[in-house]
DNA sequence: AGGTTGACGGTTG
DNA sequence: GCAACCGCCAACC
């Protein structure tokens, strides 16, 4: 996959959040370096399929899991999620202690300068 | 070609 | 908290 498209550059990103951690749609869109572009995000999990991408560790800006709550897919990321150790409440996870930040160096690796 | 739809998010009241 | 908007924009009617 070329470096140049968005979905390659926010799966390669993703890939940089490690277990016991989440991001936010919109967070991982700005990390991307594809500022505003939060929907992109969801897009691009909706079709990507590799079996390495956490994309469970992708929540709302309010920590919330997407998906509809009940619903198979909710239930999975729940279940992950609280498998590495994140602490999920009525489908909530608190931003304030799980989400991650990445480290300058990582990023460049991923953006490529 | 134009309208609708999202695994979203921020602002305002 | 909640709801109503608005920005976002590729994919899909």
């Amino acid at each position: 996959m070329p470096k140049q498209d968005p979905c390659y550059q926010i799966k390669q990103t993703l890939k940089l959040v490690p277990a016991g951690h989440v991001v936010g749609y919109g967070q991982l869109a700005d990390y991307a370096g594809l500022p505003g572009r939060a929907r992109l995000v969801g897009r691009c999990l909706r079709q990507a399929g590799e079996p390495d991408l956490p994309w469970h560790r992708v929540v709302r800006a309010n920590g919330q899991i997407a998906f509809a709550p009940g619903s198979n897919a909710a239930e999975e990321q729940r279940a992950r999620l609280t498998a590495e150790g994140v602490v999920v409440m009525h489908y909530r996870v608190a931003m304030s202690r799980f989400a991650w930040q990445p480290r300058l160096d990582e990023l460049l690796g991923v953006l490529r300068y």
